[in-house]
DNA sequence: AAGCGTCTTGGACAACTGACTCAGTCAGGG
DNA sequence: CCCTGACTGAGTCAGTTGTCCAAGACGCTT
């Protein structure tokens, strides 16, 4: 094993985290396999984070980060607030599709996050940080668009997320991805709806 | 212990596993906390069933099964689809906000299924139970308020479906009920949109 | 009442996996 | 050349699972 800096190697560790916990579900992903997906050994783990607990919260502080990065799509210029969420939608779809692993293990986060004691901050940040992607993406489009929205923030950003948690969510039990699809772009039509001009 | 008959018992064993799954999360269901919870042995539990594998189909089929009923909700012939629609959700809302610990169960068990090889089959199910419950549901409104659905119904099945997994999954980590119930109806309401005069 | 299946149990076993510890080794910068 | 920080082998200890057993208890039939 190559000597690297402690910071370094954690960040490593972490990677390796999440590969296991992507491929095997983070049920199994034990602070043995993380130290073989590393190449490290399993004392490296516990000489670079006090506890698993703290590896863990690492790996949920990376991938909450970087979703909410990723979610970041940009809104080009368009004719109407309809095909701006379209076009939104779509771009996550494509990369939901692209790495299903991914989405599951957010899922699977979220409830490990739930019933471990003292992490469920965790799991009420990560859905703050998506409602706040969502309303920036949302006020992203009524700029863009001109329009204005006819409900509160709050409850818009919320269906907003909740639209796309409930179709991931189906979709990554039958991989049925025309009915998903198909659901997602009738519910961005009647998301469009609440468009309305602006005071 | 009283003696019983071994299917009344294994019935007993299934319940004390939902309860603890419940209560701790499917992780933390072994097979000592269940035998524990149902006031048995552990002998019993292997006595009752070949495998902690078999136990767990068991308590899969039972849930599913008991939450396909219990959607069954009766629809009251009402003035229109919004209201029926709405009162359907209010309903079902009840029931959730009553026993958040097996909305959560649910989840992880389909996510459980999923990781568990052989088990998949048992997510798709539960899914497909749901889309049938939904479908059922809606067609029932669309026959009380003599409408039609203007989208095709597995496409609208999987679009209710979104919807309550959505705002039910949000919930379930913030608890803010004022802004998911506000969600849930104003999804409602789009949905609405969706009733047309019949052909 | 005796017999005989059907349940029930405590206790044990081996095999495994889990998180975590620690004394001690090694490499490179000063 | 030595010291600090990185690393590790070899453990500890606890938990889970599947399996088995010998023994006992119960209730139904004969």
């Amino acid at each position: 094993m190559a000597r690297v800096a402690a910071q370094d190697r954690r960040q490593q560790l972490i990677d390796a985290a999440i590969r296991v916990a992507e491929r095997d579900g983070i049920a199994a992903t034990t602070t043995r396999r993380i130290a073989t997906e590393a190449g490290a050994s399993l004392a490296t783990v516990h000489y670079c984070f006090r506890s698993k607990q703290q590896l863990f919260e690492e790996v949920l502080r990376a991938i909450i980060t970087e979703l909410s990065e990723a979610a970041q799509g940009d809104i080009r210029p368009g004719p109407d607030a309809r095909t701006l969420l379209h076009d939104g939608l779509r771009a996550l779809w494509e990369i939901v599709e692209k790495e299903p692993g991914k989405q599951q293990l957010t899922y699977e986060l979220t409830h490990y996050a739930l019933r471990q004691p003292g992490m469920e901050s965790f799991a009420r940040w990560q859905y703050e940080t998506s409602y706040a992607a969502c309303a920036a993406h949302l006020e992203g489009i009524a700029a863009a668009a001109g329009i204005a929205w006819s409900l509160p923030m709050p409850v818009l950003a919320r269906m907003l997320m909740t639209v796309i948690d409930g179709v991931v969510l189906g979709w990554l039990v039958d991989r049925d991805s025309p009915t998903a699809v198909a659901a997602l772009d009738s519910l961005a039509d009647l998301f469009a709806t609440l468009a309305v001009p602006p005071a």
